[in-house]
DNA sequence: CGTTCGGTTGAAGATAGTCAAGAAGCGTGG
DNA sequence: CCACGCTTCTTGACTATCTTCAACCGAACG
C-alpha cells in the first residue's frame, strides 16, 4: 500500500452529502496494488472508504477455506461500512486502486452527529439492498440464473455497448456461490444460446436483453 | 388484524434507547392472527414494528412463485426497517402475534433526529449482520450444514434444555434455500447421528453440542 | 372413524461439484 | 519477435448432492 497525497480533487468530488463532503476534506488518498488487502477480516471497524479508481472486492473466508465474496465496489461506491465492532468481511483491491479513506471519528467531529448519522444511514441502505438481493439470488436461483443476473448487473452499470468484467472467474464463482467450472459452463451456455457474446474472457456484449432479463428475474 | 390498545406495559418495556422509548410512548399495540400479513411486499415503508409476543417471518416471492424467507423475528426484535422507499420483503405473523407499531415520522418528532437516527442505525446493524450471515450460509454451506446452523441458532436463543421451533418445515426450507424434503432428510440424518433429538416435530434437544457447532461453522 | 394437514421416506432424475486434462492468453527473457 | 512458463479459462467424464414426484405415516379434529 502506498500513501499518495491528501487531496480534494474536483473531478472525483461528489459533494452531495455530509459524508461525501467529509471525504473531500478529510480523506486521505491511498493507492493499493492488485490483490493488496485494504482491511482484514476481524479488523476493527474504524475507517470509511470510497473508491476513486479501480474495483474493490469484499470477501470472507471460513475456517475450512471456503470463500464467499460479499460484493464488488466501483468508483464512487462507499465500502467498509459494517455493523459490529469488527469486519466480518475483508476488503481487497481487485486491480490497482485509488481509495479515499477517512477516520470515522474525524468525520463525526466535522460533520456533526446528526448529519453524519443520516449520511451513513443512506450508505447502509444501499448495502442492505445489495445484501437482500444477494440472499434471494443465492437462496432461490439456479446457476444459470445467477450468472445471468450477474452479467445483467454489470452490463447495466456500463453505458457502453461492450461491458468489461473487472474480476476473474474465481471471484465471480465465489460471489455467486458456485464453482469456477460451473460459472465457465454457464457462460459458454449463455453464449451458445446467443444471449451474450464474449470476444474475450473479460469482455462481453448482451445480444438478447429480454432473454437475459427473463433469466435474471 | 385487530387493533388492541395503545399501551406502555412495564413487563415488555425496554426503555434502553430512544427507539425503545418511542415504542413505549407512541406504539400502537396490534394483534395479528396466524399467517396474517403485517405488511406486503412493495408496500411503502413508513412504520416500525417490534414483536411483543409471537414470531414474525419476512419473505419475498419471485414472479414465478419461488419464495425466500428473509428472517424470523422474536419477542423484543425490531423489524420493518428496510432500505428504500418500499418493502422488498413482506412480513407475516407465524403464529398469533402481538406487535407494537409506530409511525416513523411520529418517532422522529418525539425523539429528535439525532437520537432516532442513531437508534435506527443500531437496529439496522443487527439486520445487516443477519443478512451477512445468511449470504455466507446460502453461498457456501451444504444442506446439512445449513440445517445444523439453523438448529444451533434456535437452540442458543432458548435457555431451556428443549428448544421449540416456531415455524414449519416449509418455512425452514425457504429460509435455508432448500426444499422441504431435504430439510426433513437432514433432520432425520442429524438425529440418526445422535447430534439432536426430536421428541416431536416442533421440539428438539441438542445432544452433541460440539458436533453441531462443527457443522454450523 | 374418516379426513386433513404436516411431516417423512423412497426412487428416479437433474443440477452442480470434483478431478483431470487441455487450450488460450500474458508477461518475461532470450 | 518468438519461445517459454505461468496463470486463467474451458472442456470432458464422472460423482455427489439436492430436487422432484409420489406414496406413506401419524397426529389433530370434526
Amino acid at each position: 500500500m502506498t500513501l499518495a497525497y491528501p487531496l480534494t480533487d474536483p473531478r472525483t468530488a461528489r459533494p452531495t452529502s455530509a459524508l461525501a463532503d467529509a471525504f473531500e476534506r478529510h480523506g486521505v488518498r491511498m493507492i493499493y496494488a492488485r490483490n493488496e488487502e485494504i482491511y482484514a477480516q476481524d479488523d476493527e471497524v474504524e475507517l470509511l472508504y470510497r473508491v476513486v479508481k479501480g474495483v474493490v472486492r469484499t470477501s470472507r473466508l471460513t475456517v475450512d477455506g471456503r470463500r464467499q465474496v460479499g460484493d464488488f465496489y466501483y468508483a464512487g461506491d462507499i465500502f467498509g461500512l459494517e455493523p459490529g465492532p469488527d469486519h466480518r468481511f475483508a476488503a481487497e483491491a481487485l486491480d490497482d486502486c485509488e481509495i479515499l479513506v477517512v477516520r470515522r471519528s474525524a468525520v463525526r467531529a466535522f460533520a456533526g452527529d446528526a448529519a453524519l448519522d443520516r449520511a451513513i444511514l443512506e450508505a447502509q441502505r444501499l448495502e442492505m439492498e445489495r445484501l437482500q438481493e444477494h440472499v434471494v439470488m443465492l437462496g432461490r436461483k439456479s446457476a444459470r440464473e445467477r450468472v445471468a443476473s450477474f452479467l445483467m448487473s454489470i452490463a447495466q452499470r456500463q453505458s457502453d455497448e461492450h461491458a468489461d468484467l473487472a474480476m476473474g472467474r474465481q471471484d465471480m464463482a465465489d460471489y455467486l456461490g458456485l464453482t469456477i467450472e460451473t460459472v465457465s459452463r454457464m457462460l459458454t451456455q449463455l453464449q451458445g444460446d446467443a444471449i451474450v457474446e464474449f470476444p474475450s474472457s473479460r469482455r462481453f456484449q448482451v445480444r438478447k436483453w429480454t432473454a437475459l432479463e427473463a433469466l435474471a428475474a
